[in-house]
Parts: C-alpha cells; structure tokens; sequence
DNA sequence: GAGTCCCTTATAGTCATACAATTGATTGTA
DNA sequence: TACAATCAATTGTATGACTATAAGGGACTC
C-alpha cells in the first residue's frame, strides 16, 4: 500500500514535533492562558534545549490549527479558544493525558449525533465500488473480533469502519470527521473497562442498508446505534 | 478589543504563508497529485527565492493540516485527500480561487443541513448571559442592514451571526464549524449576484427561540431557513 | 494639558551555511 | 538467493547574522 495513503495519525517524532507537543499540551489545559504571550523565541529556545529553527516550525505549527498568532514586537500570543481548531487530528491527539479534558469525549458524541446518521445515508447513498469492498472486509473484520473479543482490536476496526463511512459519504466535509473519530477513538482503549459486549447487529444493519442503497435506513440504523450506545464506543453498557 | 479575540481568518503575509498558499494551491488544483512527491528542498527554494528556513515553515504548515508528510531521503509526499482536514479555515482560504472547486459550498451546505440545527438547539439550551448580548448586538445589525441593504456587510454580519450561534452551542466540536462557516461565506461575496432579498423573519424566528430557550423551536427554525435558501447564503433565490 | 510626530528598541521574520540523522538503494558476501 | 555492510540523497537541526515590524517613549506643537 502507499504510505501516502496508509496512515491517519500525525505523529511526529521530530524535536519540533515535541516542541509543538509539549506548548499545545501547556495551552490546552490551560497552564498557558489565552490572550497570554509566550516568552520570546531565544528564551524558549534555551529553555527548551532547542535551537530557533526548530523551534519556529513548532510555533508554525500551532500557528495553523488557530492556537497562537505572531508579531514583531509582540511576540506569539495565544488566540482564543474559539479559533482553536478541534476538529483536527493532531490536536486531538495531544488532549490525551490531560486530565482536565478526559471528559471530553461526551461532546464529540453529541455531534456524532448530528452528523454521522447524515453520513450513512449519503454512503448508501453514493459509495464507490471500491469503498463497498473495503467497507466489507472491515466489517468481516469486525465479526471476526466480535467472534473472538479483543478490546484493542475492537476498538481499531470499529473506528476504521466508522471512518469508512465518512470517506464514503462523497462529501470533502464529511471526511475529516473519520479522522477526528479515530483520534477519538484511541483514547477509549485508555481508560475503557474490558468488559460489555459488541453491538455487531447493530452494525450489521447500518453495514447492510449502506450495501442496499437504502439511505433511509442506514440513517435509522445510525440513529439506533449512538442511542444504545452512551459512549459512541460501539459497545452497549 | 483584545486582539487575540479579534480575527478569524490567519492570512499569513510572511514570506513562508506565501510559499504554503502557493504550494498548498497547486495541492488542492491537482495539480500536484496525491502520492507526488515534491522536488527537494533545495530545488524549491531557489525555484520560489526563499530560504530553507522560510520554505521548511511552509511546509510545517500544510503537514499540520495532514496535507503532506517529510521523511529524510525520501522527500515530502501529498498525502491521500482523506487526511486533508477541510474543516479548516486556511485551507478554506486557499480554495477561493480555485475554478473547479467553486462548487464546493454545495457540500457545504449538506454538512450545514445536519449540524447547524442541532447547535442553534444547544445555543437556546446553553447560550451564556453574554453570548446572548452578542448574538442580539448581531441580530440588529442584521436589521439594520436588511432596510438599508448592501451585500457585502449582509453576508459578513450574516456570518457572524451564524457563528455565534455554533460558538453558543457551548461544545468544542461545534465551534469551528462557524470558523469554516465564515471563511466560506467570504466566497460569495466573489460571485453571488447582487439581487435577492434577505431572509430576515426566519433568522428572526431562530433568534427569538434562542433567546426564548426553546430549542425545539430553535431547531426547527434553523432547518426552516436552510430548507428554503438553497445556497446557504440566508438570501432566499 | 492633549495630541501628533519621530526615534528608539525589542521581537519576530529571513537568510546562509554547516553538520547530523535517517533511510532507500547499491554493492558485497555467504 | 538471502542477508549484511556500505553509500548517498534528503530531511532534520544548529548557529549567527541581518532585516522588517510595530509598541512605547520622548520631544515638539497646538
């Protein structure tokens, strides 16, 4: 498979990759406070260990998910909270492990709600022939672990499927919400209990009314799975 | 006002917001392809007159929006169009544009059709004292202009209202949708004809269930007035 | 005393160069 | 053929110098 196309998550290994990890971690949970400026490049830099190179690549990092903003003479100050973009996969990824945020998941549900029923009927709707098959082999997938139960492995393809859905939907605007879902997604196998059982029927109808062009149902069956299910998790409680 | 709570947009004027609009336009035109990878670093930068330093900060900025990946002796590749995060504003920005894109608020608007109702629900349930203050001081700027109409300021207060609705829904998720929703309401100002009256009672009829706590009403409303204005301009056609 | 203009200065923005780290490709060897 | 060592191309990082910007203070005018 191309590596272009293999991975979802943005990981970044690099020092400015940590650099950016280690700021955004400070202003999402508040220790750094919006409106707030940053101490000036040269002092982070020595504090941090990191030369400005680096460094400046971390800010313009942040800078482009709307969490700071720099000017001469000012220096890099944090937007407001508002501009911060959540639905953005890196972002995501650095809440895990703030304590503060680990409830954070209920809100995402609460938009699951609105948009992902939506999702299902446009992918009944309009999914390509090649979407349909992997569509399937995730969802044999998905019987297969519901077979043999495998919380972590669950939990992946359950993702995968949901994300399949979103890719499916045909709509640019759509897409990105599989991402932020399996960001989402990574969090529960953090802190999520190893017992309950899988909801495979429930799945198996949104799977099957995609399959059959039935955008209706599939919006229903959509619906039917995220009232069951308190946690978006895929797993009745 | 402070200024980290002003703006909205991020137009970059640096050199290296520059260099990411150029090459992030040619990413999105298609005409670097997905799975392409870039010429080397030192090539690009003496073919756009920029320093590597200047250069590898644009490239930060189209990484972080899950546009291209950088891996040493191999280059920097376009990711699959499934990791671009189009729920961004500057990515938004560098669409306009963009001549075989400038459909895309189409899409748009099916995304706009399954959330914004929820959120003008969650703003008549959450709305603070002083999101309330701000959404009124909108609201009769809408007023105002609506009598006196001039289609510039009509799509920019229009937007703003919008927005403060998604900000009032009083969930993360939900805000940068009104971020985005601005950005794309800056494209119709570009080519939307300048006839047309505003659809003022039904924005009327969404502010007077907001401010009622009704968000029933608030909900039906705002479906109301997507339903009938097929642009999602809030100018009925 | 209030306002305007200009100068100073702190800060981010840019450049050039050198070196380090990574990894695909090549070559060598069993 | 399979595996290991080496090479080389490319990004990653560091450093130092210079430029551009704009806040803040001071002198001047009204």
């Amino acid at each position: 498979m191309n590596t272009a196309f293999a991975n979802i998550g943005q990981t970044n290994s690099h020092l400015n990759g940590q650099v950016a990890r280690e700021i955004a971690t400070k202003i999402l949970s508040g220790e750094i406070a919006e409106g707030e400026t940053l101490p000036s490049e040269p002092v982070l830099c020595e504090k941090m260990g990191v030369s400005r190179t680096a460094f400046r690549e971390a800010i313009k990092i942040l800078y482009s998910k709307g969490m700071v903003e720099s000017k001469p003479r000012v220096g890099t100050r944090v937007r407001c909270k508002t501009n911060w973009n959540f639905l953005d996969v890196q972002l995501l990824e650095w809440m895990v492990g703030i304590e503060t945020k680990k409830d954070i998941y209920l809100e995402f549900l609460d938009l699951r709600k609105a948009i992902e029923p939506q999702a299902c009927a446009f992918a009944a709707e309009r999914a390509t022939k090649e979407q349909r098959i992997e569509l399937t082999t995730t969802f044999q997938r998905m019987c297969a672990i519901a077979e043999d139960f495998d919380q972590d492995q669950w939990i992946e393809t359950d993702a995968q499927f949901h994300r399949m859905i979103f890719i499916s939907s045909g709509n640019s605007f759509y897409v990105p919400f599989g991402n932020v879902l399996v960001a989402m997604f990574k969090w529960f196998i953090l802190f999520s209990s190893k017992d309950g059982g899988v909801c495979i029927d429930e799945h198996r109808e949104i799977y099957d009314a995609i399959m059959a062009g039935d955008s209706t149902r599939a919006f229903k069956a959509s619906q039917s799975l995220m009232q069951k299910d308190k946690h978006g998790l895929g797993k009745s409680s």
